[in-house]
RNA sequence: GCGGGCGUAGUUUAGUGGUAAAACUCCAGUUUUCCAAACUGGUCUCGGGGGUUCGAUUCCCCCCGCCCGCUCCA
């Protein structure tokens, strides 16, 4: 891979740093040394992420006759969670090997006691041999059957070998299994769950009636109120229920600053469809709106491509999932998956509960659980790629001469956290100054302005290029003396032009929406 | 959860078994007619807890956090 000469040097940790300065992103609890997997965000980040939020929800929600909104609880009944499958398939258990510190799934290691039967009859068990899923288990496992008898020398006819997943095994069979890695039996660790969901005890009581989980996910919200949005929302096939909430994972690796954390935003929405409509170009057609919507809040198309999962990877009920990916500077990740997931949610939900989840269609005069179609998001996920993407620092000449460092925050308007900074070009010239607290007070009752007189002009620009400002404006003696225009300096290329107040109000109406 | 590296101010770094420094940033003031100017003054720091010691930011142990690799990511 060859680098490119231009691309802006772009790494975590200026971004990290960058958000700390500034004031978007900190550290959860920092003054207790903080705490793995969790974050603050400060007062530009959490407008950032508001802006995030109401430009996907007036696009997918306000803007469209088809799509309604909700918000549902965080705790949910613990039912939820076993109809969806959560609380089986959730809970991962891990095997290391304590020499080789690799670490398996369990489920995907496989071993088998090594038996041979003698003629007499008799029984006896030699060892046991481990294989990887990966490998071709039954043939590796009987060949290092094999090795082992003759190890021993053993005399017999050595048993069928079949191959059963190390979390069945029992604890004292543990210590006589070897390590994949190292050929020892010993080194591996009993399988220990690791259950991705947060618990906790609703009411007084803590035992097992009281159990309940934070939500892993937003979507189940909508499959469990979907017949009560059917019956008062006067929605009909095709239609979508969308939310945006906060989900919580107990990553066991929490990494890539608020790429995995442990809670965490969604925007997530439920497109049903008939059960006979074409879900192909149903799931086409919200992939490339995801795209457009991506592309309309400032990510270069450069840095998007997607990923449609393999068939054979898929969970049965799955009938595709594609992944709009990023490339964020620590790799290519998911950003936005969008799976069409067949009626497996509403069945789930229906047969758990009792009560059926159909619509009743006109036309055919019967009844069906309509299908899905799920674009599911993260909003920090959002927020940390248009951070990436529009971090920029560049060499800029002044006056004389001499090379700075601009460092620089290329915002899309629409989601920038400041849209104006309105600047008196001196602080202690009484007229600049109320002139310009005049615009900034009706600037502010419809957008997110500055006011900063501190310190030199020039400063107070690049103060704003680094939060993402697009526009400032400056307040001069020409404004005062003259016609009452002002200057409009613009943050990428650094242009000014002379612009009045109706051409302002006028641009930001046009750009911030 | 494992292994390796790291942790001094908002940032980048200096330094010491005897209570910590510089630059930039930030704040206030003076000044300044368009891109981080200048001057004056000011705020803020040894990640946390134990131990050794008369005394620990420094040495030892534990914890927390950050980065990299592994693992994991329904």
């Amino acid at each position: 891979m060859s680098a490119d000469p231009t691309a802006p040097v772009t790494t975590m940790d200026n971004i990290v740093a960058l958000a700390k300065r500034r004031g978007f992103i900190f550290q959860s609890s920092e003054i207790y040394g903080g705490l793995n997997g969790f974050f603050d965000y400060g007062p530009l980040g959490s407008e950032l992420k508001k802006n995030i939020r109401d430009c996907w929800w007036n696009d997918m929600v306000r803007r469209r006759d088809d799509i309604v909104g909700i918000e549902t609880s965080i705790i949910m009944h613990p039912k939820v969670w076993e109809a969806s499958g959560h609380v089986a398939g959730f809970t991962d258990p891990l095997v290391d090997c304590k020499v080789s510190k690799q670490r398996y799934r369990a489920d995907q290691l496989f071993y088998a006691p090594v038996v041979v039967t003698g003629e007499d009859g008799s029984q006896n068990t030699l060892g046991y041999v481990s294989a990887l899923e990966s490998e071709r288990t039954n043939e590796e496992l009987t060949e290092k059957a094999n090795d082992l008898k003759r190890k021993k020398s053993a005399r017999g006819t050595l048993q069928t070998i079949a191959g059963l997943p190390i979390d069945g095994a029992k604890p004292e069979e543990i210590a006589l299994i070897p390590s994949p890695a190292t050929g020892n039996p010993g080194d591996l660790t009993p399988p220990r769950a690791f259950n991705m969901m947060f618990q906790t005890n609703v009411g007084a009581m803590t035992d097992a009636s009281s159990v309940a989980y934070l939500r892993p996910e937003t979507a189940q919200g909508m499959f469990v109120d979907f017949k009560n949005v059917v019956d008062t929302g006067r929605v009909k096939l095709p239609f979508g229920i969308a939310q945006i909430g906060k989900s919580f994972r107990n990553e066991i690796t929490p990494r890539n600053f608020i790429f995995r954390s442990r809670e965490f935003e969604q925007m997530e929405m439920e497109y049903f469809i008939h059960e006979d409509a074409d879900w192909a170009k149903c799931h086409e057609e919200w992939i490339a709106w995801c795209e457009g919507w991506l592309k309309s809040i400032g990510l270069p198309d450069t840095h998007l491509s997607r990923y449609a999962h393999l068939k054979e990877k898929l969970a049965f009920y799955s009938k595709g999932t594609v992944d709009i990916m990023f490339k964020y500077p620590f790799g290519v990740q998911e950003l936005w998956g969008i799976a069409a997931r067949g009626n497996y949610d509403l069945g789930q939900h229906a047969a758990a509960s009792g009560k059926p989840q159909d619509i009743f269609d006109e036309a055919s005069k019967k009844k069906f659980t309509p299908h899905v179609i799920e674009p599911a998001v993260g909003v920090d996920r959002i927020l940390l790629a248009v951070l990436c993407a529009g971090y920029a620092e560049e060499d800029v000449k002044d006056e004389k001469g001499n090379v700075e460092k601009r460092t620089v925050l290329r915002l899309s308007p629409r989601i920038a956290p400041v849209k104006v900074a309105v600047l008196p070009l001196l602080k202690n010239k009484e007229l600049l100054v109320a002139r310009a607290r005049e615009l900034y007070g009706r600037l502010k009752r419809r957008y997110a302005v500055f006011y900063d007189d501190g310190g030199a002009i020039g400063r107070r620009y690049r103060r704003q290029d680094e939060i993402g400002t697009p526009w400032c404006v400056t307040i001069d003696f020409e404004t005062i003396e003259k016609d009452g225009s002002f200057t409009l300096r613009e943050r990428d290329s650094m242009a000014q032009k002379r612009i009045t107040e109706a051409e302002l109000f006028a641009l930001l109406d046009e750009q911030v929406y």
